[in-house]
DNA sequence: CAGCATCCAATTCGATACTG
DNA sequence: CAGTATCGAATTGGATGCTG
């Protein structure tokens, strides 16, 4: 209810298909390289917080930039709660809100989901870069 | 099945942090731009064909190229077939795999929680806009 | 330690033109 | 109709240097 949907340029009905339209928005977010990957490191400590040097020891290959850029994110977007200790040097530490707990639920799913067929995903890689003709769905036996 | 996760060959914490990781992928994969969103026409039609032309016509904005890549993308990895009627013109209907229907079931987990979640998110993303110090997860009343 | 600013490389996307 | 090819724009990601 946040925008009365755009306007398709054919007038058809404004489904999901704006860049308006929350899945589409939620699935830009979660695509970024990192998002998910630090949702996921936050959940398994959760309720526990993690500091930002030990999500990036835990997030291999991320920059101090991308880690910083992602987690601010997620913090605009109430997924991610921050807490600075005026220490010095200054400890910050993450953790989900209870927002983000509930994203981590359909996220684990769709990991699931990756784990039990992505092994498949790669057979069929290989096929088609094998130059298999693939008729199609109706396989000649 | 599950709970053998894939381990990275060298024998490290053997998560999901490698980028041959299985979920990374996956996500790598439906983050681009028209991949969920051609996944779930396909879905809504299931188990009817659509064609080419059709799906442009659903998938508001798409180029022509854009949904040809997108599309061989599902067809390479074996989410989606692809049947050619060799008539003049010719005409092209696709469809989803049951492998691909399987992969519907998690994304419409997510495109329910964007649903239901996300205006919660344009909420906090507001607060954030407005400056608000937000002290952390502790918030007074 | 945590994070910002800057610059640069890589990728992604879109518009256009062309083909069978 | 359903593509392919090519180019340029926009977005994204990464490395580095600097700050409190």
């Amino acid at each position: 209810m946040t925008s009365s949907t755009s306007r398709s340029p054919d007038g058809r009905r404004g489904d999901l298909f704006d860049p308006q339209c929350p899945t589409r928005r939620l699935l830009d977010r979660i695509g970024t390289k990192w998002t998910s990957m630090a949702v996921k490191v936050l959940a398994e400590a959760s309720p526990e917080e993690v500091r930002f040097a030990e999500m990036q020891r835990r997030m291999t290959g991320v920059s101090q930039k991308m880690l910083s850029v992602t987690l601010q994110g997620l913090v605009r977007d109430g997924l991610v709660g921050r807490r600075v200790e005026a220490t010095v040097p200054p400890r910050v530490y993450y953790r989900l809100t209870p927002l983000g707990l509930t994203l981590e639920e359909p996220l684990a799913a769709l990991r699931q989901w990756a784990e039990e067929h992505m092994a498949e995903v790669d057979r069929a890689q290989r096929r088609s870069a094998e130059g298999e003709d693939a008729g199609a769905w109706s396989r000649p036996g």
